[in-house]
DNA sequence: CCCTCCCGGTTGTTATGACAGGTCATGGCG
DNA sequence: CGCCATGACCTGTCATAACAACCGGGAGGG
């Protein structure tokens, strides 16, 4: 067995089903299957893959949550049409987000460190003037290319339990899980700027290319703020997509 | 087996995992488990419910889903965060969205045309190819000045409607009062751009300047796309802002 | 010709069993 | 006293097996 999927090759720490879900969107994403087209059966995978069908139904279930396929009992699996924009109504970083849709998505730590609030940053968090708070900025880089720039301000009280943590993953998790934090909702408000010394610095742009700016504030479900954000993107590699209802 | 939950109780088609899925879901929404709290392990559930682990897994994976819970390796599962709130977000044409925040908006109508749909107006609107469309190119203004060139493209059996008609005011709302047509959702994209040859003309820009485009394709309510738009808005004199929730 | 029944194929559900890997408390050793 | 090894407990992953529910087409009967 396992001879489309090495089983685990020394060094191979992913599951079988992570390699056959990553493998199986690769194939829905660049055409090897059209859109609405039957994928092979779960038992003709068991064969193909060399893993057992519980194996093959949990990566199914992972692209199936994803909205890559849909299945039909009695007939089978099929791609489902290619919707650029799925989890949109619901607050999610740029991590979570980009995992979503299957993209491999990192961050580096630029700096962390406390500092007199800007204005700015008084105003969207609720401080007093004249108070401090925590900076944290980042970049983030999708495919392994900078494609943002991350400016975070938190209150001291949230802000400080962050130093000496490992931020290079996602923060929204973070807050709620390791923080116990419930997320609330965010205003998100968005503008385009040419990029400046520092956007031009991390993410490789030349002087007057195009920035998109996300500007982000995160409320706790109590209503306070807790997260202020820049967020400044590559204008020609990234798009911010959602989708929202009439009535 | 089975004490907690009853197997098949004649006319029980629900699965065993759906019914131990809801009524654990009722149990976190209604308190009796606390936020952060753990819940039974897989173990204990399996004597408790009468089931096998698998169904269980089942059961909190669907929780997990939908953001109730999260697990953690060697510790446990834990209740995340309280019931979701829908704060669904308006779709608003511009003239709706200013006017609410009490801002004067006009537009001025360059051209309404009937031309070969564009590849990208054809995957939108899911046209035939080659398929005409037509084309309503106008100019948005907030307080005289211009902000905004707005293209939109619609279905030749919307489109031909509108020949004739007033569309300096707002398009959804004629849409929906006098073409009879409820409108759904629509799907927006962002990013930003460098002002193209049109822009300068009429947002009175320079060469250089960043723009905010904005995709959006509405539906209505059956899920037709209906309304295909590019919309490009100064940078420096427009945000784009709306809140969204974390589930 | 048409309708029905059945059968092979497919997904949906569930049981049992096993091992890996993480967490945590306890207790023994230095 | 402090450190760490150990084991109990927990979730994560995967195999094998079975039956149910459903779909589609073909065989057979009217």
């Amino acid at each position: 067995m396992n001879q489309g999927i090495h089983p685990m090759a020394e060094h191979s720490p992913l599951p079988l089903y992570v390699q056959i879900r990553d493998r199986l969107r690769r194939e829905i994403l660049d055409g090897t299957y059209q859109v609405h087209e039957r994928l092979p059966s779960e038992n003709e995978m068991m064969g193909v893959f060399g893993v057992s069908r519980i194996t093959i139904r949990q990566a199914l279930r992972d692209l199936h949550n994803e909205g890559l396929v849909f299945s039909a009992q009695g007939k089978g699996t099929f791609v489902s049409k290619p919707k650029a924009v799925q989890n949109v109504q619901r607050l999610e970083g740029f991590g979570e987000a980009m995992a979503a849709q299957g993209y491999e998505a990192s961050a580096r730590v630029l700096s962390i460190q406390q500092l007199k609030a800007p204005k700015a940053v008084v105003a969207a968090l609720d401080l007093q003037p004249g108070e401090d708070a925590i900076e944290v900025k980042r970049v983030r880089y999708l495919n392994r290319s900078p494609v943002c720039i991350e400016n975070s301000y938190f209150p001291m009280d949230i802000g400080r339990r962050m130093f000496g943590l490992d931020l290079s993953g996602d923060i929204f998790p973070m807050l709620e899980n390791l923080f116990g934090i419930p997320l609330g909702g965010a205003d998100i408000s968005l503008d385009a700027i040419l990029a400046d010394d520092e956007a031009q610095q991390y993410l490789n742009l030349k002087t007057g290319e195009a920035i998109l700016r996300v500007e982000r504030l995160t409320h706790n479900r109590d209503g306070r703020p807790i997260d202020f954000e820049y967020l400044c993107y590559r204008g020609d590699s990234f798009k911010y997509q959602f989708r929202i209802d009439r009535k």
